[in-house]
DNA sequence: TTTCTTATTAAGAATTATTCTTATTAAATA
DNA sequence: TATTTAATAAGAATAATTCTTAATAAGAAA
């Protein structure tokens, strides 16, 4: 995760960009698929993403969603955060944070630490491959499910 | 996670001690179901616990399966590591390790960091909730996908 | 021990999330 | 403007998980 704070207009003109450079078709299921999982801070699932953007393009199907989240995600604009549920969530905010799983329902929560914050992982790390990314999670029962 | 490192039989012996606690029965399956993911240190999916307690028990079922692996991750007995595919996997080490998740291939890979290494996490996490566990990934290719 | 209560289970149907198949469409290039 | 082919829509198929119901067995009580 990097620490840029673009605007979502940039952020599309960035995937453009990387869909140049990729030779990948810059479509417009792509933008707006990702249009909405970059605008959104409340990490959407597959379903919700769907919704939304069938709105603006009734035609949409399923598994145009699916299939280009996953794309999103090799192409490193967007983060599967996966909940404990058998259900993915996904986020576009490649900023430095971790997230409050909550282990009730499921819901999850930014939590952005003060600058300097730096998640640590151990020096063998890249023994066991190529590293693309980190996770860190906390999990537990959120406020609301505590009542 | 703590730090102990306990024969199967001390860790069953404790799940059978927080099954008291919690007034709930010590069921054959329940004692089968966690001994096979305490024994294997590979990460298991709910299929591959079924199919291994089946030889043991061969009655039992795919739900029985399930239901116990949840009530195991409700008692902190098994933490759910999840993978980015939609299958969840199981882990019953509570000693403080980090997992190198497969983007490609989906493999968990532990990784035991040296004395002294903490997993430090933002002050304000708490505000978010009551903090039941920690939980970070690595993610990229695992050395097997890279060839 | 035996009986009783009720949590737990087996079986299999149902549901939910995701992926696949095929014909069609449209982005990028010539 | 025509051509090529990556990307799409539709909906069927699959895979993971959960639900429903009747039967079983763990632990408490007699």
């Amino acid at each position: 995760m990097t620490k840029s704070n673009q605007s979502i207009e940039e952020k599309i003109e960035n995937l453009k960009q990387r869909c140049q450079e990729l030779g990948m078709r810059i479509t417009t299921q792509r933008i707006e698929i990702f249009k909405e999982v970059a605008s959104s801070c409340e990490h959407p699932d597959a379903e919700t993403v769907y919704e939304r953007v069938k709105k603006r393009l009734p035609n949409i199907s399923f598994d145009t969603v699916y299939r280009t989240l996953s794309s999103l995600e090799e192409m490193n604009m967007i983060f599967r955060v996966d909940s404990l549920l058998p259900k993915a969530r996904f986020d576009a905010d490649r900023r430095t944070h971790i997230h409050f799983l909550c282990i009730k329902c499921g819901e999850v929560y930014d939590i952005f630490p003060k600058d300097g914050y730096e998640i640590k992982i151990p020096d063998n790390s890249k023994d066991f491959g190529e590293i693309k990314d980190i996770n860190l999670q906390v999990r537990g029962i959120c406020n609301k499910c505590r009542h």
